[in-house]
RNA sequence: GCAGGUGUAGUGUAGUCUGGUCUAGCACGAGAGCCUUCCAAGCUUUCAACCCGGGUCCAAAUCCCGGCACCUGCACCA
């Protein structure tokens, strides 16, 4: 089994997901995060969140029900329902376009009913076999909603973004008319994915976390850059290298300040939830997979296994002309005595792939066969878990109240009294607790526990006054331990 | 969406080819209890499955058809 098999067995067993409606014979496409899979997928979205806000951005919440005007102006209309055929013999699908060019037509069809006109009155073939295509369809990556209460059409979002732009003039109102200006948002997108596999990583419904950087076009500036840690860099034109985000940009890898600055950026919410290293790189999009809306786009990819998958899309966009031109509301902002429509910078971020790379990056198996999760502290369903050595001698009734009152400063602690210790070490180490505070008899004459760190499974003596003034990830006696272990 | 493969308790599997003691076995897990003074120990006990729907047959987990889901490859992934 690879690691993404393993995870995803250990994923349903221990309830952080699974397939959606599998009682009715499931529903490709979708996924049911369980009760550890909200708590970690939580954790996830507050790292991304803080970073933003620590950056001094903003935030916003808007509908996932968008109004067709606007993915008219953003091109998503046009772009994302491709009229394709395919071939009766070798069932090879191309876009009607490609066909066409091949058949010597440069005429551009509208409709399912226009095409299928044309296919029959001419004789186009398919580019593999040559067999007589003769009719096309339409294939939809955007959902539309069937039952209109609007005077027009309404879509799922298929990214958030939108709901970003057309609200620019307002939130820029809100952040004193200054530039640069960062605006995130956290939501659902919706995407109708023709053959959605591999879990979370492609689903019909996914939560994304994207942000939009408004910039001054000339300069695309954020923030002047600090060398930051080597990365590993893919660009379009040229060889892998590593370097620091700083000299990446100054040799020319990346074309702007801002772009730059919010690579080195995604790689330290990529590292902070627990991505690793090594398995991180940032690839430069190639102009013929570029995004319809987008001119230059850097992935934050993770290795997968033996893939890359992408997680974060940094794309330079540029709607905001878009939408000025569509409404005759103006975007622009005034810099120096002129008016400037602001370019975009845009980090977009996949909250599920996220979510799943950390989980690949931190599954191990150690030696004897056991799982564990090596989940930083920040990410980790829980902090830790209250442990009685054995149930008797007042050890269980001591841990409850030691539960109880360490709950007061921090609900992610767990209580467990089933099973030998080693048993209930193992559970934790498999849902990745960092700590574990097992009372023993020396709890009952000393008033101390012992905390157990879960990758070295190496203990210390700490006070149990001491837990309970601290908690668990800001306590001291913890704190000292952890970095006694480095 | 195409082609091929797969589908048995929460998980991993035996059984399917060759229909019949399958009243579906095993292991892990989970629950209750006992025991237990630090890394999935042991004992007692309980829980829990043939993906869905048709068909063939005296008889279907097993054979056939349809659907759904998953896996692999191709295509798609703004």
């Amino acid at each position: 089994m690879n690691v993404y098999e393993q995870v995803i067995e250990l994923a349903k067993r221990r309830g952080f997901f699974w397939p959606s409606y599998s009682i009715y014979g499931g529903e490709s496409g979708f996924y049911d995060y369980g009760p550890l899979g909200v708590m970690l997928k939580d954790n996830v979205i507050k790292a991304w969140k803080e970073a933003y806000i620590a950056e001094g951005g903003i935030m916003i919440d808007t509908p996932v029900i968008v109004p067709e005007s606007v993915f008219r102006t953003s091109g998503h209309i046009e772009k994302f329902s491709d009229l394709a055929t395919e071939c009766p013999k070798c069932h090879n699908r191309e876009k009607l376009e490609t066909v066409m060019k091949a058949a010597g037509s440069d005429l551009v069809l509208k409709s399912e009913d226009e095409a299928d006109k044309f296919l029959q009155d001419n004789t186009v073939k398919c580019v593999k076999c040559g067999t007589r295509i003769t009719k096309a369809f339409e294939s939809k990556q955007m959902f539309k909603i069937p039952e209109q209460v609007s005077s027009g059409n309404l879509y799922l979002r298929p990214e958030t973004a939108q709901g970003i732009f057309v609200n620019f003039k307002l939130l820029n109102t809100v952040f004193r008319g200054k530039l640069p200006m960062a605006v995130a948002q956290l939501g659902k997108g919706f995407r109708n994915e023709i053959s959605p596999r591999q879990s979370l990583l492609r689903m019909k419904e996914l939560n994304m976390g994207e942000v939009e950087v408004f910039v001054i076009p000339e300069k695309k500036f954020w923030k002047d850059l600090s060398p930051g840690e080597q990365i590993k860099f893919a660009p379009k034109n040229g060889p892998e290298v590593v370097s620091d985000v700083k000299n990446a940009f100054e040799k020319g890898i990346i074309s702007s300040n801002a772009m730059a600055y919010f690579i080195n950026k995604t790689y330290n919410i990529l590292k902070s939830i627990g991505l690793h290293h090594g398995n991180i790189r940032f690839r430069q999009q190639h102009d013929d997979e570029l995004a319809h809306y987008s001119v230059d786009s850097w992935d934050a990819e993770a290795l997968l296994d033996d893939s890359w998958v992408e997680v974060v899309g940094i794309a330079d966009r540029n709607d905001l002309k878009k939408h000025q031109d569509a409404t005759g509301e103006s975007m622009s902002v005034k810099v120096d005595d002129r008016d400037v429509i602001p370019s975009i910078i845009e980090p977009a971020y996949g909250i599920d792939r996220m979510a799943l790379s950390l989980l690949m990056h931190s599954f191990y198996t150690r030696e004897n066969g056991f799982k564990v999760l090596r989940l930083p502290e920040r990410v980790a369903p829980y902090h830790a878990a209250i442990l009685p050595l054995v149930n008797k001698d007042g050890l269980d009734g001591l841990a409850r109240e030691l539960h109880e009152k360490i709950l007061e400063l921090d609900p992610y602690v767990y209580f467990d009294q089933s099973g030998s210790i080693g048993k209930r070490y193992a559970r934790q180490d498999e849902i990745g607790t960092p700590y574990c505070i097992t009372l023993d008899q020396d709890t009952i004459k000393e008033k101390t526990v012992t905390v157990r760190e879960r990758d070295t499974t190496k203990q210390a003596r700490i006070s149990m006054d001491s837990l309970v003034e601290h908690g668990i990830l800001t306590n001291p006696d913890i704190r000292k331990f952890r970095e006694s272990l480095q």
